[in-house]
DNA sequence: CGTATCATCGAACACTTGTTCGAAATGTTT
DNA sequence: AAACATTTCGAACAAGTGTTCGATGATACG
């Protein structure tokens, strides 16, 4: 029994979503009007509100969909792999892959986050929350393995969630590194970094932390 | 000869635009209007154009003086230190340092970056370059001390950034570490990450790549 | 054919937005 | 006190916003 054919219906939702995550992406969901979205699909204004009922729930439909797909993909490339650096590192791979061949939508999922409120906010975000737990467990289960003790696990986790996700805002396909090359450099420096190397003591470079106790510029008073 | 006092202007002026930063951080700049300003600052809806001319020029103000600071704090702090490891950590303290007792100013200054265009965009993004470029240096400089061949620079630099700027999206200072613990697990994961572990060949751990080939998921059709 | 379901649309509504402008209040200097 | 500059404000404007609704066209099926 294969997959259903997408219905016209679907498609052209997609194709909806898809447009205006392209939008989104580029001048952001709030300055962004249904308005600009009806022009880029060539539908009317009124016939939008035929695929979604709000422009919230439009928001909620791309990073929904996208987010699903991110995780899902991941749990079936890591289901039947045990070692824990094996899993993280195809995790990241998956999630740099996907990041890259769908830039549009995974710009709107990580910098729109908070454009979106109430139920919706909290569908998405209990997912995200999943994911995220997911990471912690695997650097947790690693640190154990590898007896790391000097490194906080929500810094790691979301030091790696930094390097990944902050990507929009700087990777070009056209004069960056491909999807491989990015997935190696990222996994080497995350991961040799989380390790650590018994050879340095990056706690030596500056250990005058003096400078930390200033209140630090104007802005406090 | 010390600092002039700052005129009552220019401490208005300061409040304005710390209040303003933390209702941008909290609601985002598109969401917030000139009118939730007024409220939260206790002026008139007019009264605040005497300080700024436009909510974009409102918007540059705080970005600009936030950004200014924490060049110009990095720039004293790392003058008279040669070797880069030490320069790059100490940037890296200062960049945290700054970004945890600031945070309002700096989810601005990350979050907001597209959201100011034309010729205050352009100024920003100026400073943004020379600090990007500086970060570059260090990371070239220490690649050829230490004959590190199979680091992107670029990749490295970003993924630098990434965890250093995605930190308004989790840390929260009453139950995270505190400065000193993130700068050091911040530089600790990166910096022996980007120098590498000759004992540690990341590329072992998931060298079937053949996922990657695979366009991934429905988006792309 | 006809008819029921799906898909689309134009026009309008109620509301919020950033910004302006002249006048009034406040403060400072002669 | 008078004259000046600095600072604040109320009221209004023009433009753009998300959303609704009844009607119309398209499509599938008996």
């Amino acid at each position: 029994m294969r997959a259903e054919a997408p219905s016209r219906y679907d498609q052209k939702l997609l194709h909806v979503l898809k447009t205006s995550a392209a939008i989104f992406a580029e001048k952001g969901y709030h300055s962004t009007s249904i308005r600009d979205i009806a022009r880029a699909t060539d539908m009317s204004l009124s016939g939008l509100y035929y695929y979604f009922k709000s422009k919230d729930e439009l928001l909620f439909l791309i990073q929904d969909y996208c987010f699903t797909t991110v995780v899902e993909d991941c749990r079936k490339l890591i289901a039947d792999v045990r070692d824990p650096i094996t899993r993280l590192s195809l995790l990241i791979e998956n999630h740099l892959n996907y990041f890259v061949h769908n830039m549009n939508e995974m710009k709107v999922l990580s910098h729109e986050a908070n454009s979106i409120s109430g139920d919706l906010f909290r569908k998405v975000n209990a997912k995200k929350r999943q994911y995220v737990d997911l990471v912690m467990n695997l650097l947790d289960e690693t640190a154990r393995e590898h007896r790391i003790r000097d490194v906080d696990i929500r810094v790691a986790s979301f030091s790696l969630f930094g390097m990944m996700n902050w990507i929009y805002n700087w990777y070009d396909p056209r004069k960056d590194v491909d999807v491989r090359g990015l997935a190696q450099n990222i996994t080497r420096i995350f991961l040799s970094g989380f390790l650590g190397d018994k050879s340095i003591e990056a706690e030596r470079t500056a250990s005058d932390r003096s400078h930390l106790e200033r209140p630090a510029t104007i802005w406090q008073q």
